[in-house]
DNA sequence: GTCTATATTTGGATAGAC
DNA sequence: GTCTATCCAAATATAGAC
């Protein structure tokens, strides 16, 4: 296989134009936050003036969706890298560990996958559906763990996100709750050993 | 005592209006978000236009911060009418229940006291004293049930705020996540109990 | 204290020449 | 594809009359 014969020039440059743009993009968000991200701005950056940005994106959410999109791809890629050894504990760590990780080394990135705060986007169908194949790599990687109850699983994602909110709010660049990866997995396991799997009610 | 016999009914108008304003400001923001609170439109809320409100604040961050004040003293209110009975598992679940409910209740406040989201805002000092007052408490409260390890108290308000974000962000207006957190106290309750008050380390 | 009028800034988006 | 020029809208804030 020797590659097409004639390739798109063309095609190739405007995708790495595209590339350069969202990069300059994640840069920007990154120092100024999510919601400071200025067409003029981003168009100096990657040296074009603002209306040029048009030939690549549609608007500015189209650069949102396109982040978000690669954001989204990059938990994908995270998840499946997460060793497993069947061993329930030291899989909830690693896991956990991945997840905080993941969340906390690029936070404006963590506000654009994890939480609604740009006003009036909403990420295409196409996009979202990068993030729900994460969540169900998630899921799919709990159930072989045992943790099938839904109550069990929504308990562990707060905990994740719990973990990685407070980091990111109270103690940014630092690592007061990050360190507690490892407590809070093990308290998790001990509790899903507590209570087997089909949830009773009235236990006491 | 029958009050001061001069009263300053001018002042007292003045206060009058200025909750009036604030009353006008939370409404818009529970339905708008907190972003989304404009001038011109909370003026016309109140009946006015957009510059007399200078004539009771000095800025739009002023009015944030007296809706910081306002939600932090609500607070600290609310942490002070938790019941206390002196067994552990007990009060920890009335406490985690009061604060979930206190932030599921009203988002938006949730938003402004506890996350980072408005860009250029930062509560005045005397403001962020109150908030401050009321994490006091919390943490009085917690030593009194034998929450006194640093680490302890963290993953504890991680939990808070996790089944919180998520109930908020992936479940608004239901209890999906709310209703775990009897579970949760009973989690976290049990991790206490078995990792006793100095941490130790490599514990396995 | 409230208004009208306006300044100022900022940002997203479009038109049309080159 | 990129630019200049421009539009439009929103929003905070100020000046000054009444």
């Amino acid at each position: 296989m020797l590659g097409n014969p004639i390739r798109d020039r063309r095609a190739e440059r405007r995708e790495a134009t595209r590339a350069e743009i969202l990069d300059a993009a994640w840069e920007m968000v990154r120092s100024e936050g999510l919601a400071g991200l200025a067409l003029r701005d981003l168009a100096r950056k990657v040296g074009m003036q603002a209306p040029s940005l048009y030939s690549y994106f549609d608007s500015k959410h189209a650069i949102y969706d396109a982040m978000f999109a690669q954001g989204a791809r990059a938990y994908l890629e995270r998840e499946s890298l997460i060793p497993t050894t069947g061993d329930a504990l030291t899989d909830l760590r690693a896991g956990l560990r991945s997840f905080i990780g993941f969340c906390t080394e690029d936070p404006a990135r963590y506000q654009l996958l994890f939480q609604r705060t740009i006003p009036g986007f909403e990420p295409t169908p196409e996009t979202f559906a990068i993030a729900v194949a994460g969540l169900e790599r998630l899921k799919d990687r709990l159930a072989g763990i045992g943790v099938t109850d839904p109550r069990s699983v929504d308990l562990l994602t707060a905990i994740g996100t719990g973990i990685t909110d407070q980091q990111i709010s109270n103690d940014p660049g630092g690592g007061r709750w990050s360190r507690l990866v490892d407590d809070a997995a093990e308290m998790f396991c001990n509790h899903m050993n507590a209570t087997p799997n089909p949830p009773r009610r009235n236990r006491k």
